[in-house]
DNA sequence: ATCGGCTCGCGCAA
DNA sequence: TGCGCGAAGCCGAT
């Protein structure tokens, strides 16, 4: 089921004579429970025309490394052999996609385009509709809920959207079909970007090379997501509402890198986990559904999500109004980034990240909070914290990603005691972490991961 | 161990 | 306009 609130005409003209209807696939890198993809089937379908899927790989997108392409690639690569069994052609090509978007536009009848909420992935979109000659449909694959129709403005608090979200899971939480292929595509011939071994494949790219891929114990594509989701449902959800904020267990789903590069739907996946009778089941939507698209809202309607003027006025204020404290310890983006403070919980979860890819949710809380604590200016803080997010972590530039550094600085948040530095923005310390759960444990878990 | 206060703005009832 | 309520925390009082 497509709903129609999920599909938009960025470009409202008439379809032209042309050879396929091209799906320019960008943000759901995925040939299963695609919208945008059943979409693009069922209009060339209607045309008699072939779908045709293009995928296009820059160097230059901003803060990508060798680890989120590595990631990137592996997924493309199952994509490639999904489509081609269901008769699908998937075009490669090394070079800017909205670029490479524009050069196949020129011989489709229809252009399809999934959806991204980052200023880039919509300037992307904004362009190739400014310049086809032909319609442009955008289909909103990567959430629940269509974003402007759970809510059309932002939201000011997990509490103020759970209500809007819970009242439309009915309408969305249903399946989507495939549409069998009635032209295909697999035959038809294109320059283009082969991926093969992963490595010989990063090799040919002009990229920062400095955070490795290898090293990285997860590896991408939608088949190890799909794996890792049923793993997490069997082993895990039953006590995913106790544990989930315990770094020292792994106790989580590990869906946030998959879900950032659209290697599995939120859909697929909370339907799965809605399927079960599971006392950790409400926690678990709560926070795939909920407090991701919450981060989602944020990024769509906040223009300053990236940065500390995004934080609502409350917040600004009094971080200002503290911005003169004196701080306890104060470190440089490299002390921080080498893990050299004082605080052993801190440095863990830096070289967590570092390592693995992916730190705990729970510690990546702790974590912003104490960036903000030991830095000069909360500007400065919410720019660090942000930097090695995105550089690290496999998931970065996330809405989700932006939402948690926004929230550290008191976004979707509410005021709490008066205290230095944070002003009225919530604390956190490092009792909380001991109190809560085997903290130095957790440290030695991450000391005894080799570099 | 458990509880209430901290502090602000949303959103509904009146 | 008033007021209940949030809900991934801290801290001091009991």
């Amino acid at each position: 089921m497509i709903q129609r609130e999920r599909i938009k005409i960025l470009k409202d003209t008439a379809p032209k004579k042309g050879a396929y209807v091209l799906y320019w696939m960008q943000a759901s890198q995925r040939e299963e429970c695609n919208h945008a993809l059943e979409y693009a089937i069922k209009v060339a379908n209607e045309y008699g025309l072939p779908p045709l899927v293009f995928f296009g790989i820059t160097d230059d997108y901003p803060e990508a490394n060798e680890r989120h392409y590595g990631f990137m690639l592996e997924g493309l690569k199952e994509v490639k052999s999904s489509l081609e069994k269901r008769g699908i052609k998937l075009v490669l090509r090394h070079l800017s996609p909205e670029t490479g978007a524009e050069e196949l536009a020129r011989r489709a009848s229809v252009i399809v385009v999934d959806r991204g909420y980052t200023r880039l992935q919509r300037s992307w979109r904004e362009r190739l509709a400014a310049r086809a000659d032909c319609p442009v449909i955008q289909v909103e694959s990567d959430v629940v809920v269509p974003v402007e129709d759970a809510s059309p403005k932002e939201e000011y608090s997990a509490a103020t959207l759970r209500p809007k979200i819970s009242r439309k899971l009915e309408k969305y939480l249903v399946p989507l079909k495939k549409t069998p292929v009635k032209r295909e595509s697999s035959h038809m011939r294109f320059a283009a970007f082969s991926i093969g071994d992963t490595e010989t494949a990063l090799s040919r790219l002009q990229i920062d090379r400095s955070v490795r891929w290898r090293q990285v114990p997860y590896r991408g594509g939608t088949a190890r997501a799909k794996k890792l989701l049923e793993d997490f449902i069997e082993n895990k959800l039953d006590r995913y509402h106790d544990l989930r904020n315990d770094p020292t267990r792994d106790a989580t789903s590990h869906m946030s890198p998959y879900l950032h590069f659209g290697q599995i739907s939120p859909l697929y996946v909370a339907l799965k986990v809605d399927s079960r009778k599971s006392p950790g089941k409400a926690a678990y939507l709560e926070e795939l559904i909920v407090r991701r698209e919450l981060g989602i809202n944020f990024v769509r309607y906040n223009g300053h999500y990236d940065s500390f003027e995004g934080i609502p006025n409350w917040c600004r204020k009094t971080l200002r109004e503290h911005e003169r404290d004196e701080r306890g310890f104060a470190y440089s983006r490299e002390e921080l980034e080498e893990g050299r403070t004082h605080d052993p919980y801190w440095n863990a979860a830096q070289k967590e990240m570092v390592l693995t890819g992916k730190m705990h949710g729970y510690m990546r809380m702790y974590w912003g909070k104490k960036i903000l604590e030991w830095t000069k200016k909360p500007e400065e803080a919410f720019a660090i914290a942000l930097f090695l997010n995105n550089r690290y972590e496999i998931d970065g530039r996330d809405p989700g990603g932006f939402t948690g550094v926004a929230w550290c600085f008191g976004k979707h948040d509410r005021p709490w005691g008066k205290r230095p530095i944070f002003g009225t923005i919530r604390y956190m310390n490092d009792k909380g972490l001991r109190r809560k759960f085997d903290a130095d444990g957790y440290v030695k878990k991450i000391e005894q991961m080799r570099p």
